[in-house]
DNA sequence: CGGGGACTTGATGGTTGTCAAGAAATGTGG
DNA sequence: CCACATTTCTTGACAACCATCAAGTCCCCG
């Protein structure tokens, strides 16, 4: 998993996060946010009456807990990550935003709310199949991993992504299998055996580069 | 519905449009966005094998057409409305932000963020009814309107909104006035009679005023 | 009064959630 | 390195939910 490029002077600012971890917690009041340096990172939000969602992940390059007020929403770490933590002040430093931005002033916000429609498409999707087939491509292109997926979230991380069940989820993935437009090596490392049949299931019809290389949640 | 309030000087940079006329066209490189005056907004995707995803819905107060490089999405009116138009590359204009912001500098952007999160949030449940609730109860928040909530758009919008059909979305509508959640004056005009039970479905366990007055797409 | 669009409702089949069990991967201690 | 426990993942059976197909109703407007 590739890193973002930081200054050598801004490293002592990057923080360690173990597995499960908390980097930010839901319902307290924003003062930071956080740039993945190495790892990755979920996005969700806890109900009173047990429900979490994911609203969604993030990867090195993306960004977490760009909230103002009261956070609405937590990250956890999915595996051991680091994230460089920036003040609520400072959103214009230079971050891995849209490439292909015309003005760009702030990529982080801009390339967070792009992800965020991506995500909105998504789930917008009618049938698990799509959903799953869709999730499968997009996290492939965003860690740029070509035709090797591995998967640092669980099934049940994706299912509460997805709006679907853990179980909806695997019976869905070994569809993709027995369809043959993937495989499972292993149950957290897939190869995308065909994109462009898995793009035409999510309604990918965009073509591979309209989406900007950095996206990112919260 | 209200209006958001402008300059004198800028009155001259409002656009009318009428029912169903685009606003912003899909596939187009971008370089401007419209914050919404008066009126209500669809913003939506059209897929090559004809299927249409709304990403969302804007109104007073909300911004739309906030892409950079090629646009992923495009807006539409819900009923005849005048738009304001911005130049892609002044984003710091004050905006109906977020009324809580500690620092926003740009609530354009992050309010938008925000509403994308609770969108995500939205489409994440995982059965009609809660959708529905949610959806209900959200947009008679977003529209202030108290109890009594007019609906801008028809079934199908919210439909490709929450990933139903039209059918999905009048027959749990039906539910929930079987329930004595809502009253349906007519197909348009609903009244909220319990908000709270709504808003259980829906897991909203926030306290009312934890997301901010003006909410918005694209 | 008649026509058309939007909405509602019924019947049926496919899809997904739930409950349950089993298989596979992972971690731990011997 | 192996045995065991734990967690994660997979799969089956059944019920609940939703999409599809098809009428039918309501309302607006000419």
């Amino acid at each position: 998993m590739a890193e973002s490029t930081l200054l050598f002077s801004e490293i002592r600012n990057v923080q360690k996060f173990m597995r499960d971890e908390t980097i930010v917690p839901q319902g307290e009041s924003a003062t930071c946010w956080y740039e993945v340096v190495h790892g990755a990172v979920r996005v969700c939000q806890y109900h009173s009456d047990g429900r979490r969602q994911i609203i969604g992940f993030a990867f090195p390059g993306d960004v977490v807990g760009l909230e103002w007020g009261m956070r609405q929403s937590c990250a956890e770490a999915l595996v051991p990550s680091q994230l460089f933590r920036h003040d609520l002040s400072d959103l214009s430093l230079r971050m891995g935003g849209v490439p292909t931005a015309v003005n760009g002033e702030h990529p982080a916000l801009e390339s967070a709310l792009a992800a965020a429609h991506q995500s909105i498409a998504l789930l917008g999707l009618p049938t698990a199949l799509e959903r799953v087939a869709g999730f499968l491509l997009a996290l492939a292109r965003r860690l740029n991993c070509g035709t090797l997926l591995c998967l640092p979230m669980p099934r049940v991380d994706i299912a509460d992504y997805l709006g679907l069940t853990m179980h909806t989820v695997s019976r869905t993935m070994s569809e993709l299998v027995r369809r043959g437009l993937i495989a499972l090596d292993a149950p957290n490392r897939a190869r995308i055996l065909a994109p462009e049949h898995l793009g035409e299931l999510a309604g990918f019809d965009f073509p591979e580069d309209t989406v900007g290389e950095a996206q990112l949640v919260a």
